[in-house]
Parts: C-alpha cells; structure tokens; sequence
DNA sequence: GATATGATCACCT
DNA sequence: GGTGATCATATCG
C-alpha cells in the first residue's frame, strides 16, 4: 500500500478518528533498537467547532505548525520542563487536529523499554503519555516525521482492537473541557484519572 | 525583556 | 494526597 492510501484512514475529525488507534501499534527503531506499543489511551484535540485546550486554539504558531499539515505525521512537544508528549495528526482535508497518545501495552523490546525507564513495573513503561514517549525513545527531534514515511524511525501500523474489546470514554486528563473525548480500552496500562487543577477564583 | 503556566512524573507521606 | 523538579512557549509591556 503506497504511504498516501496507507494514511487516509487518518482524514477525519479528530474526534472520530483517534478511537480508531486503539489496539495500533506504534513501532520505534529510534537509537537502533525497535520498542513497540500496542495503543489502549488516546485523547482528541482540536476537534470540531472550539478546543481551548487545544495547542492550536490561538491559531498557527511554529510550536504547533506540524498539527496543521499533513494527517498521519507526529506532532511531539515538550512539558512542565521536562517531558515530552506525541500526537498523531489527524483531521478533515483543510482542518486541524491530533490525538494525544497518552498510555500503551509495550509488546516488543521490553528489554529496551526497561532501560529506559528503570525502576517501573512493566505495565508502568508506557502508562502516561511522557512514559509513553521516554520508552520509545521519542523527543524534539522526531517533531513533524511522518509515520508512513519509507525510512521513518516511527510507524503507526493499523490493527483492530480485539474482538469484544471495550472503549472507555471520558474527559481528557489534566484539562478543563468536560466533553468526553478520552478514549482507552480496559486494560492496566491505561493511565489513571486526573481532573484538572481548580483555576484562580474559578 | 519579564513573567505565568502547563495535554506530567517521581517520590514522599 | 501532596509537592518539587525545570523550561519552552505564549503573552504582555
């Protein structure tokens, strides 16, 4: 399949589209060694109509650039000084969007993803969407790389989620927004819930 | 140029 | 359940 059929299934509104990563894997050769996930939590943003809690909400800026472009590259920033956070492109032909890969099963090189993260429990190596990141080996660098590029060190392979399996759906984490645009399969890799923090005089 | 804040995690109690 | 770490980005002056 050519990389632009092999993508298409990423044109859409976010909303409608990020479910459909459930159960995907996500394969990195970054530094040489491969590290895969299978995909249970991700969270839309920038979906239809206003997300004030999305990058893009203030329009287009050199930060948030690569969620504008094309579907199907990742768009990677960094946090709270210190940690790095992914998301798959994806939107309507002209629109804007992504999916915040928050938590995954690790399902190849958990030799490596240990290392990288020593001290955590295997179902904790990619619980949190900076766990996530740091056991694939994923930072500023791979900012705007398509994921069905030939030699990209990052794939997204689509996979169904297993028969029977059930989506959760719920708020995002962290953010203000209530509407239900969370979604994970019941597993204990998911990360846990956490509401946002209270603002000044609310 | 200065400042507030964040799509978080690890470690403590 | 609470808090410190630590800095890019956006926004304001």
């Amino acid at each position: 399949m050519s990389p632009a059929a092999s993508r298409r299934w990423l044109i859409g509104d976010s909303l409608d589209v990020a479910p459909l990563l459930l159960g995907c894997l996500l394969q990195s050769d970054v530094d040489d060694v491969r590290v895969t996930v299978r995909l249970t939590e991700v969270e839309a943003y920038g979906g239809p109509g206003l997300d004030p809690d999305s990058h893009t909400f203030r329009g287009k800026t050199p930060r948030n650039l690569v969620m504008f472009g094309e579907v199907g590259h990742l768009y990677v920033y960094f946090t709270y000084g210190m940690h790095w956070c992914a998301n798959v492109v994806m939107h309507d032909d002209g629109g804007v969007g992504a999916a915040l890969l928050r938590a995954g099963e690790v399902v190849d090189g958990v030799e490596i993803a240990r290392q990288r993260r020593p001290g955590s429990r295997d179902r904790d190596l990619a619980r949190g969407p900076a766990r996530l990141t740091r056991a694939l080996g994923i930072d500023g660098r791979l900012n705007g790389i398509d994921l069905y590029g030939p030699a990209s060190p990052i794939r997204l392979i689509r996979r169904p989620a297993e028969a029977g399996s059930v989506v959760v759906t719920g708020p995002r984490v962290g953010v203000h927004d209530p509407r239900p645009w969370r979604f994970s399969l019941d597993h204990p890799t998911v990360s846990p819930y956490r509401p946002a923090k209270p603002r000044r005089q609310g």
